[in-house]
DNA sequence: GAATTTAAGTTTATAAAACAAACAAGTTTA
DNA sequence: TAAACTTGTTTGTTTTATAAACTTAAATTC
């Protein structure tokens, strides 16, 4: 009937970070804190467990002389958005009565 | 870019409890623990926060000699699951690049 | 008809998660 | 060189999720 959600994928700032992702090849950490409007220390909390999870694969460079620390979606991310979104798909078509 | 989500909706038993109830009049206490497959005592819980919410309303009666809990939508839930589901969409819509 | 089991929830104790404040390690500026 | 800024991470506290234990009453069994 309902189809499960993915535990990780219902936090506000994972979903928009993975959101974000979809978007574009790679996003930096401050590109991530200013859309999401997370603090800092959350925002690399989220990341970390995104990446744990293998949904995003984390690389740390150098913008100048600064640390910068990129992200991007893996393949499995990616998987696990559309699918999650497909779940939830199944408690609105449930509910408003679409029937589809 | 991304608008809000619900907080008491991004957990799935609740978000459970709202699609069926959007389904129905009423749905009683045994009718949604079967179909979310929650225990009683979490079942409980996440009612009564959906009720403090103002999301659904609990009325108390009896099935021929036992209690029984009935619960039904308001209004008020009724436009937040909407308005859920509608913010969902800025999710996947930025992400996706359906661009709509 | 007393003990036992079942029904329908609720309360509460514990584990996990979310979050921001404080910290760390280096860089620039004055 | 010391103060302020950059880029994150770690930590401590508050919330949240969850199931186990409890409650209250009805039904069943002996």
């Amino acid at each position: 009937m309902f189809k499960p959600l993915d535990a990780l994928l219902q936090n506000q700032i994972r979903l928009q970070i993975m959101s974000l992702l979809m978007g574009v090849e790679t996003a930096d950490f401050n590109f991530l804190l200013e859309e999401t409007q997370a603090s800092r220390g959350n925002l690399s909390v989220q990341i970390t467990k995104l990446k744990e999870e293998g949904y995003i694969k984390v690389e740390k460079g150098y913008k100048g002389n600064y640390p910068s620390t990129h992200c991007a979606l893996t393949r499995k991310g990616r998987t696990a958005f559309v699918a999650h979104f497909e779940a939830l798909k199944s408690y609105w078509e449930d509910g408003s009565g679409t029937g589809a």
